[in-house]
RNA sequence: GCGCCUGUAGCUCAGUUGGAUAGAGCAACGGACUUCUAAUCCGUAGGCCGCAGGUUCGAAUCCUGCCAGGCGUACCA
């Protein structure tokens, strides 16, 4: 709000000097303010001179001489302006001008950062995914985490957010499924069964084999293995989603829709959409197979849409599946998906290009892979030997905050170590708590305070007045940073920029804490104070929401 | 071989999309609880931003070539 203000005035100093003859252009480029990372530079500058040194034909440092004159009254609460560097102007605030900040946070509460930049524009954000056949593990967590923020903050800031996940209820794999619980099925009865490897080998696939005896009794050992193997598959499938929901429930991560890849099937899309390739001659007949033209679209190679042995591959579907997303009207889908499945890249933004819409419109999150930890000693992890730690034994023990949190705490492009004995610590290894600290402090001092601040709806003047000391100011700056936090993280769908400001601030609180006493003697100062630290809290928790990391009030 | 991702303090990672003297946490060392929660804070120390060129007023950031690690490279999903 002050950055778009001192935006504003810069702009009108340069239109100014323009018309005075004493800047020769009037292509003024986009005025960028920026925060000075060292205190001495000010509260903001600007490279504007800098920028349009090569437009104007002047040395930088002229063009900055020329725009400061013009700023010298340009606004009251502009202390002073200095030209330093190359040719940065640098803008020094008064420190008693920073109330606006508060009141901003306190009016708009819980809304505080929203915005309208997505103005309203349809996206779908498409995460987990995880084909139903075995529980989630910690990878799907990750993916669950960043994808379940990357869309609460979408909606944050304006975009119309449909959250879905895709089923693979079809194909070999569930095929698979289908007779690895029909062979332990088998097993109970005394068959002598050869279990082969490629067959799933948990234990919830016994647990399953023991259901189905319980509801079909030795029935299915009739009938044919197709049918029995359907009927194994089509209950063993649902019972996986239903787990996989209850799990991301118990995560706190919840869809607006569960698209079923049988359905497109069901429904004569996969067909229609094969048709539709052939009528636009996008494909062509090879050794049997029937080939995408991916390399028209800029793939290294063609993809096979149709085996040879008339079977339909996963990327069939998928084609299938994204044209019927962008029918949906959504003007941007995003799909996040594990890093492992980079190379599918190419040909499916090949696919969405050749149905006729922008490849821009389809973008792909790669969530690198997490490395489960314990004390440091790599957690054995194989899904086929089942042998692996799911995201509900992950949750179990850490708990979801510590979990949701952990896997924000890294650019989605990183590998993530998670360590499972660090994420219990309730200590300084783990940042979670000492971001949620933050809050149950200043709950506390809410508690232990005289009045209560919060239901104010315009802020005492006279109060806002009294937070003059640099550790104010230097906290109300942090919280004024919210908002363009959160606009980056949207733009650049990078949720870990909202973990990361949230720790900050929290460190700036937790130092603010231990060397200015919020309650005192003086009720205006007092008053003051409790703006601050009640804005602070504002924002921690609405940061939390985003990361779906709950903010307590006690700890 | 080819493609994608990563390479920043002893360790784990940020770095406002090209800005000023590269930051934080952990680990190490030294301090702060008669105080609104010490799950906290303050201080010290720690760097060839993988290497080499290039682009410009200016590069950890952009381009090219190497080196190292991870992942991928199906008529699997």
């Amino acid at each position: 709000m002050i950055k778009s203000k001192l935006k504003h005035i810069v702009r009108e100093a340069a239109r100014q000097a323009h018309a005075q003859g004493q800047l020769p252009s009037d292509a003024f480029p986009e005025v960028e303010i920026e925060e000075p990372k060292n205190e001495a530079h000010g509260d903001f500058s600007t490279n504007l001179a800098m920028i349009m040194a090569k437009v104007q034909k002047m040395p930088p440092r002229k063009i900055a001489e020329i725009l400061q004159a013009h700023l010298q009254d340009a606004a009251d609460w502009i202390l002073k302006t200095d030209i330093a560097g190359p040719g940065f102007i640098n803008f020094f605030i008064a420190p008693g001008a920073w109330g606006p900040v508060l009141e901003a946070i306190h009016a708009a509460n819980d809304q505080y950062g929203a915005s309208t930049m997505g103005q309203g524009h349809k996206v779908q954000v498409e995460f987990v995914s995880s084909n139903p056949t075995g529980p989630l593990h910690v990878g799907h967590g990750r993916g669950a985490a960043v994808g379940d923020s990357t869309a609460r903050i979408l909606a944050f800031s304006g975009y119309d957010v449909q959250r879905e996940y895709y089923i693979n209820d079809s194909g070999r794999q569930i095929r698979t499924l289908g007779l690895s619980v029909l062979l332990r099925y088998r097993a109970l009865f005394g068959e002598n069964v050869d279990f082969p490897d490629t067959c799933y080998q948990g234990d919830y696939i016994t647990d399953m084999a023991r259901a189905m005896k319980d509801k079909h009794g030795d029935g299915l050992l009739a009938q044919t293995e197709d049918d029995a193997v359907t009927t194994c598959a089509r209950y063993a499938a649902g019972l996986i989603i239903e787990g996989i929901r209850q799990d991301l429930v118990d995560f706190g991560v919840s869809f607006d829709q569960w698209f079923s890849e049988q359905s497109l099937y069901d429904s004569g899309r996969v067909d229609a959409c094969i048709a539709a390739l052939r009528e636009k001659q996008q494909v062509y007949e090879k050794d049997g197979a029937l080939w995408f033209k991916s390399t028209d679209f800029g793939d290294e190679k063609d993809r096979v849409v149709v085996r040879n042995n008339g079977i339909t591959t996963y990327f069939a579907s998928d084609i299938a599946y994204h044209q019927e997303k962008f029918e949906r009207g959504f003007d941007t889908v995003i799909d996040v998906w594990g890093a492992d499945h980079h190379g599918y890249i190419p040909r499916m933004k090949a696919a969405v290009e050749a149905s006729g819409t922008n490849p821009e419109q389809f973008q792909v999150i790669l969530v690198q892979l997490v490395n489960l930890l314990r004390s440091g000693e790599p957690v054995a992890m194989s899904t086929r030997a089942g042998e692996f730690v799911t995201l509900q034994d992950v949750v179990k023990e850490v708990g979801r905050d510590a979990a949701r949190f952990l896997f924000l705490t890294r650019h989605y492009d990183s590998t993530l170590d998670f360590d499972l004995e660090v994420a219990k610590q309730k200590s300084n290894d783990n940042p979670v708590y000492y971001v949620q600290y933050v809050h149950a402090r200043i709950a506390s001092i809410c508690r232990k305070a005289a009045i209560d601040v919060t239901d104010d709806e315009t802020l005492d003047a006279k109060a806002l007045a009294t937070l003059t000391t640099p550790e104010d100011v230097q906290l109300i700056k942090q919280l004024n940073r919210y908002p363009d936090i959160i606009a980056a993280s949207a733009r650049f769908r990078e949720p870990h920029r909202v973990t990361f400001y949230l720790m900050t601030l929290a460190g700036a609180f937790h130092s603010y804490y231990n060397r200015q006493r919020v309650l005192t003697d003086d009720p205006m100062a007092t008053k003051g104070r409790l703006y601050l630290v009640t804005a602070v809290q504002k924002v921690i928790r609405n940061g939390l929401a985003l990361l779906g990391v709950s903010a307590p009030e006690r700890m």
